[in-house]
DNA sequence: CTGAAAGCGCTAACAT
DNA sequence: ATGTTAGCGCTTTCAG
């Protein structure tokens, strides 16, 4: 015993998990880092994963599902233990599929448009979220809003944001809802298309934080003030959204509960568990900054 | 063979490694992610490894030596490939141990003072980089000029900002040299150090864009105009960059370029080639945008 | 050129 | 209590 350690032994987990059927790794499956919103997510999750003794395996599909499916297949061959796949860097089908076959799987901030039938999920009640950015610019006496928001993988958020526009007797016209991927280019480029129509509004709802910086860019360029002419509010909370000028207000996603009723659901599976939650919803909340302020249009 | 593709059969990785001695995954140890700049190299290392077949096992020290030495263990006994260690996540002192035991390892974008013994290292030339911000100051006409460095592990950028200086008869006066670590916060916090001198500087070179950006924001919450009243230089060339206002002018990294030379590195050691390069160093460049401007002041 | 067997380093189920 | 052995799924070597 002692002597082992003198010689530097070291024990084998290779030929441990071999053995035991069991890596002690699991997979982190995403689309990019290039949205500061993973970062920090993967920051927290592999923290947790840590936590309990689980090293991490990366994997970045660039939004490419084909990439992903390989990426897949690899891990599968390595017996990784479970996988966490987060919105938008797998096909629903392909991961289905491997559900189906007994894998380990959580969803993680997953597309608002797709049910994922049966595979446990983990996510922001993006519904409430869209809620609370609205109520925030009800309150400050905002009539003209505009959304800008990914309609097919975000459409939570557009619903929650509209039906408490509809509820104050404010119907979001079909010009007021701008299309745009989650990038701070398209967010740019939404918020220059919102800004050109003849009654601009006076306040966005960014779907996230990224997208929001792109408005505020936007907005800048068209010699607005930000929020004397145009209100903005985002959604995600990332750590750069506090240093923006000005300082934008947001609906914050609680990252590190995310990451850890993840991990949670997956330990679940991976320990056997039968009955583990379909769905697991955490709490987004409002971080009022000063980028939205209220409404002084006639 | 046709069959076994019918029956799902999938060879199994962990057999062939404990059989092959080779798992073809290699260790990405970093000290955060929390800085932009760090996804940014993530996301281009991951990236080169899978070009060559190499899965990435992800580990983040939170800038806790202990924490990397606790993770290298682990990852040790599982076999890994080999490891690319980033600056400031793991203590120089075990990293030698592992290597002088054989285990394939390469430093990339090391700290500035250690010089470690022949582990091979790729990094980026930053006291070319000092020498290119200086001289760009310099050619806008600037003759007050700061610096935000961590003297301890930027050495070399200080070092090439001073000697250019000192060539254009420009000596740095210890007051001028503000420590900081390479946080957005301690940017902000050094700069306010810097405007509150009686004779404040006209320009500013922050050893990394994550600082600048700190520097941007105590700028303006110091009611001067950036780059009227104050120049700006960062360095990094993080995405972020661009899009800050003003955007950032700033000495790039080649980040793809670095990737490749540090998974090359690695892959020669791997391959047990004999005379593996001790060092490679990148070029950086300048990239010109607007927080810089020509020196208006008498 | 195809087929059997030993071994990678560990765990777990045995027998002593 | 301790010691031995079979087996995890693959590769490689050695026979047939």
């Amino acid at each position: 015993m002692q002597c082992a350690q003198e010689l530097g032994y070291r024990s084998n987990v290779l030929a441990r998990s071999l053995s035991n059927h069991k890596t002690f790794t699991i997979a982190l499956i995403l689309p990019t880092l290039t949205n500061p919103f993973y970062p920090e997510i993967v920051e927290a999750l592999e923290h947790t994963a840590r936590d309990h003794d689980y090293q991490t395996l990366f994997c970045n599909t660039h939004f490419h599902f084909e990439l992903g499916r390989l990426q897949m297949e690899r891990m599968m061959s390595r017996w990784v233990d479970g996988y966490i796949i987060m919105g938008s860097s797998m096909d629903i089908a392909d991961i289905t599929r491997y559900f189906q076959q007994g894998v380990p799987i959580v969803l993680c901030d997953w597309q608002e448009n797709e049910a994922p039938p049966g595979i446990p999920q983990v996510s922001v009640d993006f519904y409430r979220a869209g809620q609370l950015a609205a109520q925030h610019l009800l309150d400050l006496g905002h009539q003209h809003v505009a959304i800008i928001v990914d309609e097919q993988q975000q459409a939570l958020r557009l619903e929650g944001f509209a039906s408490t526009m509809q509820e104050a007797g404010i119907a979001l016209l079909h010009e007021k809802i701008q299309s745009g991927a989650s990038t701070l280019e398209s967010g740019y480029s939404a918020t220059k298309n919102l800004l050109a129509h003849p009654q601009r509004p006076t306040a966005i709802f960014a779907a996230t934080d990224w997208m929001a910086m792109g408005a505020l860019e936007a907005a800048l360029d068209a010699g607005l003030r930000v929020p004397e002419d145009l209100s903005v509010i985002g959604l995600d909370d990332i750590m750069l959204s506090a240093h923006l000028h000005p300082p934008l207000t947001t609906i914050a996603v609680p990252k590190a509960q995310l990451a850890q009723e993840t991990m949670d659901l997956l330990l679940k599976q991976i320990n056997g568990d039968k009955d583990v939650p379909a769905l697991r919803l955490v709490e987004p909340y409002l971080v009022s900054r000063q980028s939205t302020t209220t409404n002084t249009t006639a």
